[in-house]
RNA sequence: GGGCGCAUAGCUCAGCUGGGAGAGCAUCUGCCUUACAAGCAGAGGGUCAUAGGUUCGAGCCCUAUUGUGCCCACCA
């Protein structure tokens, strides 16, 4: 870095160079090392023919923020990145380019020819998200990045699958699943999302055989009635005691169904009659269990109605229920319609209205699995950041229902079931196998495949090389940190860690950071289809990748949603700039070649003063990425670098700096010591212009990214300077503020006078009083004799500065300054005493701050008197 | 129905263990001062939603209320 250098910092010139000079010398591999404490991340792995959204932008910054701070510490610090093969996401968008294309389906292709294009597709695109993270400077551990569906992975899904189903936690059976009619496939719970919709309630008669006599039930869905098989009352109600037992006729159907008694039904809510579809509700479901009721099921995969249908056979859903309401109302059985908005389930890719039915699936039984998953987290082992996701954690976790794993799809890991043709024996098997190992006969594998999550949850050991015993699964497992938002803890947390308690016999990570959504500036979650979505690249290209960290990284706490604002990228970019300015102004003159901190009688005040701040900051800075606080962290670098370091150290020191001599080398030293350090801390934040910067700065050492970080040292704490450069700076803000008070430029030099007793204080002051606060001269003075009457004052705690006037002062306005002085310090004075004389406060407060209020009280005394003076004076 | 957030300056938000209310942007005044006008100096602006309580002391802890947002459950 020389003088010449450009005023303004351009990322473009500098970002890819250095990520790749990183890459090329190894830096983000992480290899076992017994002498290190190993540190380990496991990305959230974002969808491999996905786009970087926001989302990751913010998730992988504040992954790389703790991998890098960690490094720095000393760690093993692993970050292992891959990609997910997301089974229904990836599936469907190569199906819509197919059609598109070419105008086939899946089944026109075949299963094989099909995967062959899926697998073609993901070589295509699945470079382009990692490289996209790479964009953002993530030093993940390139060497080690995996896949879902990659040999290992897969491997370890089948051994996973193999040992649930053999210790009886996995099973088949015909249950009731939520079906999505586009995606053609079943879904788990967490899967559906829940809509509130405006719909109706359509009451329904239904003839009692033999009698003249109908009951009424109410419905949201009357196209279920074709798979009705009872109507059921409540064993206490009054209305309908006599009915249970008896048989009805269903209308349009002509089928006799059972009035049967049952505690589910709620007296006071509808009719008090239900109709009872097993096939397609779940609570009917159970009540069918519970009666021996026969299931009817009445729809296709793609929701039309099937061959128990009649006439309403090959109808879409909604066609049937329009044509059956309207063939009811003919036969008069349809009693009224009220309006009803209820909740209604939506596939979580597609947003089509999922229908609850009974079908033939894989399940994973989770009471069991559950058990030791909430033990984890109540006992601590695992720890959520903000804790308060614990509770929603242990809320779904405590009432778990089995979890739905086959999917109707081909992209994805396929069952490992095998069934033989011959003597319908099903074995399951981790190898693919020919024949029946019952009867040899010819065996064919389940067309189901796994739900998508069900690799995911094994990600923080399989990628690690389970089921294999490596030696990385043995240090690096289990993680430290896992870094996701809320809105997956579900799908994906919970289920790790009971796959890693359940395989490893051992938690999957430690911590759980949690963050929330990036939002529009109108605080709207970002999609695709409202076309808010900010591309992180966009913001990359204009601002550079430092400035998008940094953004996201500012305000920002654990779990709660941030609003995005370009004014604020445009705010970090300034930093960035600000950064580099300081930079260059350190450089300008450098003529030392090593960082090294000058002994400690060499140092001035200033030198003191900033290298106790940055002491202050290396320890406050520390703790705070130690507890994730990583906002309050960042906003703390920013003040320092800012406001401490270059609007009053810079300034402090550029009058040594432009002057040859030792006081000029103690400065260099103290400059370079403080940025290049301060660099350091900021590095995880902003890892492009720090290690820009630092190369460039006299180091040692290949790179800021492996250097040490800082570590806090009582050899540089000094409160005795702090204090005493309080009082300067305030007596410069002081000084400045009254000049622009009266109205005095710029330019136009005023000399001093400072009647104080601390004489050598102030002698060292004088020479900041006029570079930073346009003292002409400062002379000391020990009293007010003699000095020029038209002067107004400034009161600092330890002395009075008179800054005479030309022209005469404006007494008035004086007057009403020092009024307001007075006043605000005698304010601050009663509130001191009020403390102090408080008996209760000087008993029970800590010493330290009892203390520090009594200083005070002294101190606002001391000014008080001053300006007390000063508006005798005046008068 | 159950659970969890949020309410602090005009706007967006921080405020870490309870100890004199902060930042960015916006506004006003003055400055092209040889690191930076993407900058510098100064100023204005807040009953910390409301009401109680605990405490020597509350933006922070407790209770209630209002407004607002999210998650879970699903009375058909």
């Amino acid at each position: 870095m020389a003088k010449e250098l450009p005023k303004t910092y351009d990322p473009k010139l500098v970002e890819d160079r250095i990520y790749t000079n990183w890459v090329e010398k190894g830096y983000f591999h992480t290899k076992i090392d017994k002498d290190k404490e190993p540190f380990t991340i496991v990305i959230p792995p974002p969808n491999v023919t996905g786009q970087l959204h926001m989302g990751h932008a913010l998730d992988e910054t504040f992954q790389d923020i703790l991998i890098r701070t960690k490094r720095m510490q000393g760690y093993a610090a692993l970050w292992v990145p891959g990609t997910d093969h997301a089974g229904i996401a990836t599936q469907i968008k190569v199906e819509e380019n197919l059609r598109k294309e070419k105008g086939l389906t899946r089944h026109d292709l075949g299963r094989e020819e099909f995967l062959k294009l899926v697998w073609a597709w993901k070589e295509q695109y699945g470079n382009r998200i990692i490289n996209q993270i790479k964009k953002l400077g993530c030093s993940c551990d390139w060497e080690r990045e995996r896949f879902t569906m990659d040999e290992g992975c897969s491997k370890a899904v089948r051994e996973v699958f193999v040992n649930l189903y053999n210790k009886g936690l996995i099973y088949r059976g015909n249950r009731i699943i939520n079906w999505c009619p586009h995606c053609l496939t079943a879904l788990s719970d967490a899967e559906v999302e829940y809509a509130e919709q405006a719909g109706n309630f359509w009451h329904i008669k239904y003839p009692v055989k033999d009698s003249d006599k109908f009951v009424t039930i109410a419905t949201t869905r009357p196209e279920t009635l074709l798979g009705d098989t009872a109507v059921a009352v409540n064993p206490d109600d009054e209305r309908y005691k006599d009915l249970v037992g008896k048989m009805l006729i269903l209308p349009l159907v002509g089928r006799e169904i059972p009035v049967i008694a049952d505690e589910y039904v709620d007296k006071e809510f509808g009719t008090g009659c239900v109709k009872i579809t097993p096939a397609h509700d779940p609570n009917d479901f159970e009540v069918g269990l519970r009666h021996n009721l026969e299931q009817i099921k009445v729809l296709n995969d793609d929701a039309t109605i099937n061959s128990y249908g009649g006439k309403y056979e090959g109808m879409d859903r909604y066609e049937a229920r329009r044509e059956m309401v309207k063939d009811l109302e003919e036969l008069g059985l349809l009693v009224k319609v009220e309006e009803h908005s209820h909740n209604v389930g939506q596939c979580y890719r597609c947003g089509t209205t999922v229908e609850p039915l009974t079908s033939n699936q894989w399940f994973v039984k989770m009471e069991p699995l559950a058990k030791r998953a909430i033990e984890v987290v109540k006992d601590g082992d695992v720890a959520f950041i903000p804790d308060r996701f614990s509770k929603t954690y242990m809320n779904w976790m405590e009432n778990v229902h089995d979890w739905c794993i086959s999917r109707q799809l081909w992209w994805g890991h396929r069952i490992p079931a095998f069934y033989c043709a011959d003597c319908s024996e099903m074995t399951v098997s981790k190898t693919d196998i020919d024949t029946c190992p019952k009867c040899g006969g010819k065996v064919k594998q389940e067309d189901d495949v796994l739900d998508t999550w069900f690799s995911s949850a094994l990600w923080p050991f399989s990628t690690l090389g389970w089921p294999e015993k490596t030696e990385d699964l043995d240090y690096f497992y289990p993680t430290s940190v896992l870094v996701t938002g809320y809105d997956i803890i579900f799908f994906w947390v919970a289920r790790m860690i009971f796959s890693g308690l359940e395989h490893m016999n051992k938690e999957p990570f430690k911590h759980v950071y949690i963050h929330g959504l990036v939002r529009d500036s109108q605080g709207r979650k970002m999609s695709k289809s409202l076309g808010n979505g900010i591309d992180p690249l966009e913001i990359v290209d204009k601002y550079g990748a430092d400035a998008l960290r940094f953004t996201l990284a500012t305000g920002n706490s654990p779990g709660n949603d941030m609003r995005f604002y370009i004014e604020r990228v445009e705010a970090s970019r300034n930093f960035a700039n600000k950064i580099w300015n300081a930079s260059r102004f350190v450089m300008m003159n450098l003529t030392i070649d090593k960082p090294q901190l000058p002994e400690n009688e060499k140092l001035h005040i200033e030198d003191k003063w900033i290298l106790h701040r940055y002491n202050e900051l290396v320890r406050e800075v520390t703790e705070n990425l130690d507890k994730y606080e990583l906002g309050i962290a960042v906003q703390k670098l920013y003040d320092f670098i800012w406001d401490e370091f270059c609007d009053w150290y810079i300034e402090f020191v550029k009058p040594r700096f432009f002057e040859e001599g030792e006081s000029n080398i103690t400065a260099q030293q103290v400059l370079t010591y403080v940025l290049s350090n301060t660099l350091k801390l900021l590095h995880p934040f902003m890892p492009f212009i720090t290690e820009e910067i630092w190369q460039a700065l006299p180091h040692e050492g290949e790179s800021i990214m492996i250097s040490q970080w800082p570590t806090y040292c009582e050899c540089l704490n000094d409160a005795e300077s702090e204090q005493q450069m309080n009082t300067i700076m305030d007596a410069i803000k002081g000084i400045r503020n009254v000049r622009n008070e009266m109205n005095v430029p710029p330019s136009k030099k005023v000399k001093l006078f400072v009647v104080t007793s601390n004489n050598a204080l102030y002698e060292q002051a004088s020479v900041f009083f006029e570079k930073l606060a346009g003292a002409s001269e400062t002379e000391i003075k020990s009293d007010r004799c003699g000095l020029p009457e038209n002067s107004v004052s400034v009161v600092t705690a330890n002395a009075e500065i008179l800054l005479p006037m030309d022209e005469l002062v404006d007494r008035e306005k004086e007057i009403e300054r020092l009024t307001k002085e007075k006043i605000r310090l005698e304010g601050e004075i009663k509130r001191v005493e009020g403390k102090l004389s408080n008996k209760g406060f000087t008993d029970k407060a800590p010493a330290a701050v009892v203390e520090e209020e009594r200083q005070k009280g002294e101190k606002y005394k001391a000014m008080l008197e001053k300006v007390l003076e000063s508006l005798e004076k005046m008068a």
